[in-house]
DNA sequence: AGCACGCCGACT
DNA sequence: GTCGGCGTGCTC
């Protein structure tokens, strides 16, 4: 006997466990290990997932599998492995960790319905719901208000059942095709036998002597002119076969991709591709940090490795972060490796992901670039994986599956044996600090190509401008530069957070930001009881009226958006054609594309955007940047804030000059003398590094301590707050000394829903038995858990999202 | 998760 | 005696 254990999909504790199942003869061979199943699962019909074989089970009801959904798998042997790691890491179910690994489009839709069985009378009330329908929508009948037990009655009958659809969401898209059923001596012998008025017929059967493959039927049509009622004659006498193929949507199939050869190395790029190869070559697991200046040509670095790795007949994933994956970004790649480039990202509609995902399950492409899911990509033999911009927060998955792609591709490089490379101008802390201590190898690329210098950057402090009488957001001496090149015809790149609408509070004379005594952290406004609240501990005062530094009377909260800053710049500089981009203008579909189109094409002046314009782009007539507020993100209650800062103004900065022409940067700010945009300013990653690692080492916050983030929220407040403490102290007698649990803390949104929510955190270097601990918290909790409404406890470990 | 079962109070 | 609400336990 063939048995099959299965994950069935059902997300829930007591399920979270294979389930076995008898493989019927007819499927013999197809089941296997990846492939999805359908499965009775109870009363019902579920989805599942084949995660091995056995020859025997103990379970002495097993029930038969009812189909299978692939040929197939869609798991290869290390996912299913990978996932199951994953489960571990984050704590999640097995099932939720395979479901992340695959296109959303593969995830089952479930359907209810009632089927009529009987030609007999029922019970009138649902015989009007049935309306003379065999099947109705189960809902139907649940919204007619019908009592359950009427309808019992019926299915005991068995003049009713209640019937279960299981289907895969996924379409492939079909195109007609035609071809030849015989040779062509056999079609020699149809052409005697034509009519000799069928000219059309005539020309078909000549046109298959010398094609003898298939081909679409569309095409067929339009070379000889002619309609498909010419064809018909022929597929009735079974001379001519139509069929349907599936056809791959190609998002990129009516562009034209320039080839591109390798450019020649530069010395340092030489030094550090070096390494790299070797690792390669030896099939070694290694990890590189790859730090190198913006504009020092990081991807010719990765491009070379990756043809490198296509010459050994293996496969290469390359992440990019979500905004970065430009259309001049997929450009670079689908230059080089042309159709061998299978791209994923979330631009594309779900059918369009779902192609991509198959060419490389189907091995038709070597190499795949996308955002933080490709990391998933069902390749079987991969020789590199690189993660550009590895700093980025995007990496790190919010929601359900907790997971950091970076994580993901070390234990992957793990079991393929292959390097991983982090490249970034402005490494995280963690990863630098790993450099530094020996786990991974650092390589350096510190020039910019064709002898080009890094832009000056020229801080300008708001509080002067504030002194002088300039209330607006713009500097005098950034609306004189914009002026300047508007007559030279240059660009100009305008950069204002998003995250500007933050409410931290701070002093407009003297730059004073209310901080947290115990944490060294903006306090955060909360403005229904006008106070300000400390996100991390349990401080809080009240809203202070006055500056504790200068008695100036002009504190207040903060806040500005891109919106307000176009209308104000319309203002100021009324001849300049602007182009804002930020999450509204940019919702719809290829709308990113069609802006920085625009841009490249000259028809704006100034580009004013959020985040998503501080990466890949390389527009060489821009030659100023400028940063409306760089201290929006600083004051956020988060101790990455310094980090982030610094990495987004390096960023930004490099967006100009990259070309012939010099660049130059303005940045506003009301702080210019804290280190980070001090030494973003002057370009020194190492020396902000060494400042930025005291303070964490201060406040015992990662590279120092690892961080585990623990949510609880729940309708009711003094509910959240007890969890919250109970968690809390058996954490504390559980942990070692040496770690600290902060909390109960409420978190930054409070209420969410009409949940509250709190927060405790966890900061530890050495916690073996942490994971089991916790298990053990949500083991206590699951009844609670379970309701809906209830209890919800979320565990995050290495948080980025601190609220 | 979702479904059935079973216990309990309410009501024709 | 019947109906419906909700807590409990199970799904190969």
């Amino acid at each position: 006997m063939s048995i099959a254990n299965v994950i069935v999909d059902v997300p829930s504790q007591n399920t979270n466990r294979p389930f076995d199942y008898r493989v019927p003869k007819k499927f013999e061979g197809i089941v296997q290990p990846g492939v999805r199943v359908i499965i009775p699962f109870g009363p019902r019909k579920i989805m599942g997932y084949v995660v091995s074989l056995a020859e025997k089970t103990d379970f002495t009801k097993v029930k038969n599998i009812i189909d299978v959904l692939d040929v197939t798998p869609v798991l290869t042997h290390e996912l299913l492995h990978l996932g199951k790691w994953l489960s571990q890491q984050t704590l999640s179910f097995y099932i939720s960790c395979l479901q992340v690994m695959l296109p959303q489009v593969m995830k089952a839709k479930y359907r209810k319905e009632l089927w009529k069985l009987s030609e007999e009378k029922l019970n009138s009330e649902l015989e009007n719901v049935f309306g003379g329908r065999a099947v109705i929508d189960y809902e139907e009948f649940e919204q007619a208000g019908i009592s359950y037990h009427i309808l019992r009655k019926h299915i005991d009958e068995g003049e009713v059942d209640v019937h279960y659809e299981v289907k895969s969401r996924e379409t492939k898209k079909v195109t007609p095709m035609v071809e030849p059923k015989m040779d062509e001596i056999g079609l020699e012998e149809v052409l005697v036998d034509l009519s000799s008025k069928a000219k059309k017929q005539r020309a078909i059967v000549e046109f298959f002597m010398d094609h003898q493959e298939p081909m679409p039927k569309k095409h067929l049509l339009e070379t000889l002119s002619t309609t498909s009622a010419s064809l018909k004659p022929l597929v009735k006498q079974g001379i001519i076969r139509e069929f349907k193929q599936e056809v791959f949507r190609d998002p990129y199939e009516n562009r034209e991709f320039k080839r591109t050869q390798p450019f020649e190395l530069t010395e340092e790029q030489a030094l550090a591709i070096q390494p790299i190869l070797k690792t390669i070559e030896e099939k070694q697991h290694d990890v590189f940090l790859l730090h190198g200046v913006t504009g020092s040509g990081k991807t010719e670095v990765y491009l070379q490795s990756i043809q490198r790795v296509i010459d050994d007949g293996k496969e290469a994933v390359m992440l990019v972060p979500e905004i970065a994956l430009t259309p001049q970004m997929v450009e670079r790649f689908k230059g080089r490796f042309g159709s061998n480039v299978a791209v994923l990202h979330s631009a594309l509609s779900a059918g369009e992901k779902y192609d991509e995902w198959r060419k490389i399950q189907r091995k038709e492409v070597q190499v795949v670039v996308g955002a933080r899911s490709a990391i998933f990509a069902p390749f079987t033999k991969i020789g590199l994986i690189i993660i550009d911009e590895e700093h980025e927060t995007s990496y790190k998955q919010e929601d359900r599956t907790r997971y950091h792609a970076r994580d993901v591709a070390i234990e992957r490089a793990k079991n393929h044996q292959c390097p991983v490379v982090l490249g970034s101008a402005t490494p995280a802390l963690e990863s630098y600090a790993r450099a530094v201590k020996g786990n991974y190898q650092l390589l350096t690329l510190s020039k910019r190509m064709n002898d080009a210098v890094m832009p000056e950057v020229e801080l300008i402090d708001m509080r002067e401008e504030l002194h002088d009488g300039n209330r607006s957001m713009f500097s005098r001496i950034l609306i004189e530069k914009i002026e300047d090149r508007l007559t030279k015809g240059e660009q100009v790149v305008l950069f204002l957070n998003r995250r500007g609408y933050s409410t931290f509070v701070m002093c407009r004379d003297c730059g004073h930001v209310q901080e947290c005594p115990h944490c060294d952290i903006a306090l955060t406004y909360h403005k229904n009881q006008n106070r300000l609240k400390c996100h991390y501990c349990s401080h809080e005062e009240s809203m202070p009226t006055q500056c504790p530094e200068c008695e100036s009377k002009t504190i207040r909260y903060f806040g500005t958006g891109t919106q307000k800053v176009e209308e104000a710049l319309q203002q100021l500089v009324p001849e300049a054609r602007v182009l804002r981009m930020d999450v509204d203008t940019t919702r719809r579909k290829g709308a990113h594309e069609r802006l920085l189109t625009k841009f490249g094409n000259k028809e704006a002046d100034i580009l004013l955007g959020t985040q998503m314009i501080a990466k890949g782009l390389d527009f060489g007539n821009v030659t100023l940047v400028g940063v409306l507020a760089a201290d929006a993100m600083l004051n956020l209650p988060d101790f990455r804030a310094s980090e982030k800062t610094f990495q987004l103004l390096t960023q930004v900065s490099g967006r100009a000059g990259r070309h012939e022409k010099p660049g130059e940067v303005i940045v506003q700010t009301y702080t210019p003398d804290h280190y980070s945009i001090d030494l973003a300013s002057q370009y020194e990653y190492e020396q902000f590094f060494a400042e930025e690692m005291k303070i964490r080492k201060a406040f015992n916050y990662p590279p120092y301590y690892f961080l585990t983030l623990i949510t609880v929220s729940h309708p009711n407040q003094l509910k959240v707050q007890e969890v919250t403490r109970k968690i809390v102290q058996f954490m504390q007698q559980k942990l070692s000394n040496q770690s600290y649990i902060l909390g109960p803390t409420p978190s930054a949104l409070t209420r969410i829903n009409n949940r509250y929510r709190y927060q405790c955190m966890v900061k530890y270097k050495k916690e073996p038995e942490q994971r089991k601990l916790i298990e053990r918290i949500l083991h206590y909790y699951e009844d609670e858990m379970k309701q809906e409404n209830g209890l919800q406890i979320i565990v995050d470990f290495q948080p980025y999202q601190l609220m």
